[in-house]
DNA sequence: TTGAAAGCGCTAACAC
DNA sequence: GTGTTAGCGCTTTCAA
């Protein structure tokens, strides 16, 4: 593998010009410019980005943390979603993406802190851990700069991007009641996803404007899983047999819900309407087709990367990027 | 950031030393090595892996280079999966991975060999590119250790983890034709991918068996996407009104040829028994389910992993693993 | 059992 | 415009 140094000793000059010319420095001179550009051509030569790394104490990579980058999670394409968003962007720019899972035991002794800094990554961005993760906050603290997708936490080094899951819910909410529903239910995640509040929040507020309460008991966590759901709007059903709708913190968990709704002979719409969360790629495809609400995953993706890299190259304090949200009516709901 | 230079001045120490006892080598003096182990900790010391990378000449690191990582693609869950399992095995080792991605234009400017090269991957694991791509001849033939997903090529460096498809496609043949099918078409995917040249041949070879011919026309191309699968049906049934069953070569496909014959006034199976090939997500969910070849797609990607670090810790040679496949069937096909 | 010294490939003062 | 030199943080001979 040829080296500068290579090149140095075969067009005649040091190392440092040759160091000058291939980066595009403006004080060398043409000729020379000329002379080292085609020798380092015949020698097949390519920059070591390592050596670079080191002595530029920059690595140009972003590391990419995702919480259980896993089998059963590829069913919800929401991630996969945002890592193309992510590398869109990346890919505009000079950085690369490092793939970090923290499903593995191995690294659960190590905290994200360790594990970037091991790898010496400019930034990370930080997808689906749960907010009682005990090494979130050593991140938002810490020195490493980092975009946290979906969970609203800011740092000296530390922000943001989501969506606006309170108005969402709260949409999803309004637009139940304005059709008529009054026994409605609600199928959540689990208690440590921030998009679960927030969703139970925007959804119960809803509600109440039209005076239509949402005791506990008609909140049962489904834990984003299909199964979850199902057997979470079992229990709901259990508890108030005349239920007319439910609005489910996921697409998974809404397709859970429909499930167990046709299990028990009752048909979805006519019975029950149900909204999912995410519009996922499923829920267009699923009979009934899912009213559900949709968020631009790709751009939470491309979104955090520009903020990251903003950060990174710019010096640009962390912020919070809000990507929009958008109620799609399909088959799966209808007015009373 | 301490450097071992901080903990061997505080431990009164060399810097050989720190490094010998860090890196649990046996001749250290077992009180110096607690002392070394204590400051470590006490000055939060964490190895600087790109500094040990550069003396070392190995990065620790391999490439996942895939074509066309973008938004349309993630319907197909196929790429997140061959990902997680690349993830599953790599992450019981002390690689990571790095995204290579190959829609950008800036990084189709440079070879793959040149991407791998910079970067200092110390393998790479090839995923989705078509057999036509210029570059893929000098990876093959290259000194870089690499391992191709679904393209059944094999060099000094350079092996592959497929499944049979041709065993695969046969069994759907013979299911069909078992079935009583006599008018049968195919969609296949496009000139330039492996996986249409094997499927198209044991599907071939399995009507042959049964004295039924595919000609030329009875064989459509879809460009493995659901758009394409619905036009090429489209054609299919153009040409030949008496057809009572068609291959997909993905279920992509087989989803878009489905809602052609539907948009026909046809019914899936009743009168036209669709098959299709991947087992994708969605092939579970659509109405109705489609009957199709799984692969084990996981493994796909897990099995790359480990015939890649295989090479890279054992120096085993290059080889090339199959995936098992499996016959699924559910209710888009039906007897005659 | 330990340390001094060289060097991985590169960049960046600084001097000429 | 160009070269000399030092050094990024680490591993690894070699010698003590």
């Amino acid at each position: 593998m040829a080296t500068i140094k290579d090149i140095a000793k075969k067009a005649g000059v040091s190392i440092t010009t040759v160091s000058r010319a291939l980066n595009g420095y403006s004080d060398v001179n043409e000729d020379t410019r000329k002379k080292i550009v085609e020798t380092a051509k015949i020698l097949n030569y390519s920059p070591n980005s390592i050596a670079r790394s080191l002595v530029m104490k920059k690595s140009k990579t972003i590391g990419l943390l995702v919480s259980g980058f896993i089998r059963e999670n590829a069913k919800d394409n929401f991630m996969i979603e945002v890592m193309t968003g992510i590398n869109d962007f990346a890919s505009q720019t000079d950085y690369d993406i490092v793939l970090f899972t923290t499903n593995s035991s191995k690294q659960r002794e190590k905290t994200y802190t360790q594990l970037c800094r091991e790898r010496q990554v400019d930034g990370v961005i930080i997808q689906g851990i749960r907010t009682d993760d005990p090494y979130l906050e050593e991140v938002v603290e810490g020195e490493i700069p980092c975009v946290l997708v979906d969970i609203p936490r800011i740092g000296k080094h530390a922000g943001y991007v989501s969506t606006d899951n309170i108005a969402g819910a709260y949409e999803a909410g309004k637009y139940l009641t304005e059709a008529g529903h009054k026994e409605i239910a609600m199928i959540n995640g689990h208690d440590y996803a921030f998009v679960s509040k927030e969703r139970l929040e925007g959804f119960t507020r809803a509600l109440l404007e039209e005076g239509i309460e949402l005791p506990a008991q008609s909140i049962e966590n489904g834990e984003f899983s299909e199964e979850g759901g199902e057997e979470a709007a079992l229990r709901l059903l259990e508890k108030n047999s005349d239920l007319t709708a439910i609005f489910c913190s996921s697409d998974l968990m809404a397709i859970g819900a429909m499930n167990a709704i046709k299990s028990k002979g009752l048909r979805v719409p006519e019975d029950i309407s149900i909204i999912g969360y995410d519009n996922i790629l499923l829920s267009r495809y699923v009979q009934p087709s899912l009213t559900t609400i949709a968020q631009d995953t790709n751009a939470l993706g491309y979104e955090a990367a520009k903020m990251l890299i903003a950060m990174l190259d710019q010096q640009k304090p962390p912020g919070n990027t809000i990507v929009k949200h958008e109620l799609i009516v399909r088959n799966s709901s209808k007015k009373r």
